[in-house]
DNA sequence: GTGGTCTAGACCACA
DNA sequence: GTGGTCTAGACCACG
């Protein structure tokens, strides 16, 4: 598994997202157990403090639960995971769309920057 | 004017992004002078502390200069600062594209997702 | 029987606890035979490895022992397990007022929060 | 101020329950300003890690907020620190009655205990 | 000075 | 092996 982090911005709410994305589209079932927090430390080459904080913060929103000595488990209920996603895409096209408004492009021109857009 | 500043974000760069588009956008045009820095601070509930920090920000990336005892001025050549905002676009836009590749998104759900995209 | 684990707090010593509880109020008499490492598993949802220790860390406190091949039973001096069922309540009773008198009450408080609770 | 931390017990959630305590009590009023992290942390004898986990755990729960550079400020509405502290007051007896119940004990038994209970 | 994030590494008890 | 907690210390940007 790719992990991609970007290491300009915070790591854990990164962790979050794929986590809650692997979930969200049944990667990982209802009920099944999740990658060890070593496990995602090693392959997303961060430490495990930071990837267990994110495991903490997606039980905390109830997608996920820990069983103390053997792992990290999905919710039974992944409608969590789902909702949580579609508001992460909502949000954060609310916000881009912001921000290209208050440069002042209008709707169409963001969409051309899209279609544009050439990846590194 | 509008500054609505996000709170959770630095201040600072926040300031500079604004003051660039007002710059590049001709809103302000070369060599006019500049809101004060108390001005700004007062409209955009900052200290002046921070204001001053994101003027000398330009000024060190020659969008504006300074005439002593007088205020900030709009540098001639506002090409810097059209650049800086074509950066920030493309900045912005990786970002997104990003954010909704690591969401699972391919470029045309993106598009589609802005196309329906609905402002509150 | 009720197992009622809290899956949150050490498995190991909760079962413990109940056995102990069985035996101290000879609800299981001294000298007969306990139930089996797997039915307990089974009745309480956790795997025999688990309750195998438990009945284990029992038996080297002197509240049971086993006959090979026959499986665990009581011992005839169920001292031992009223003494550490005395201990638990008095950890218990310890750490509870330890807590509330954290969250700021006082003693005659404390005992009016218990007089009042409400069961579900 | 004392903490008078349980070294035996998870230090994070106790130094979370002080602070609840101080704004439901408005020992520190809404809108105040809580002392820094780094500032609990040399009082309690604890790493300011320790402390600003604390911090995030109120934060997220709507206790208080953070304003980046300048400290951690109390949420307008205290009204869910006093809910806060109600349920805490109420899960521990709970939970301790239920313990004292398992091990056998009466309601008038459990009064008993505790009003003869010896500090140590 | 402040919060925010991360690294590195330790220790414990449970499975 | 696993999660859970904590220490120690670093770096950054904001005020």
């Amino acid at each position: 598994m790719d992990w991609l982090l970007d290491k300009k911005r915070p790591i854990c709410p990164q962790i979050c997202e794929r986590l809650c994305i692997l979930i969200a589209t049944e990667k990982v079932g209802a009920g099944e157990r999740l990658m060890s927090v070593r496990e995602v430390a090693l392959q997303a080459g961060v430490t495990p403090n930071t990837v267990q904080k994110s495991f903490e913060q997606l039980e905390q929103k109830g997608v996920i639960y820990s069983r103390c000595g053997s792992g990290w488990y999905v919710n039974e209920d992944i409608h969590v995971a789902q909702e949580m996603m579609r508001e992460l895409v909502n949000d954060k096209t609310g916000a881009y769309l912001n921000d290209m408004h208050s440069l002042g492009l209008k709707d169409d021109e963001i969409i051309n920057v899209i279609k544009e857009y050439r990846y590194e």
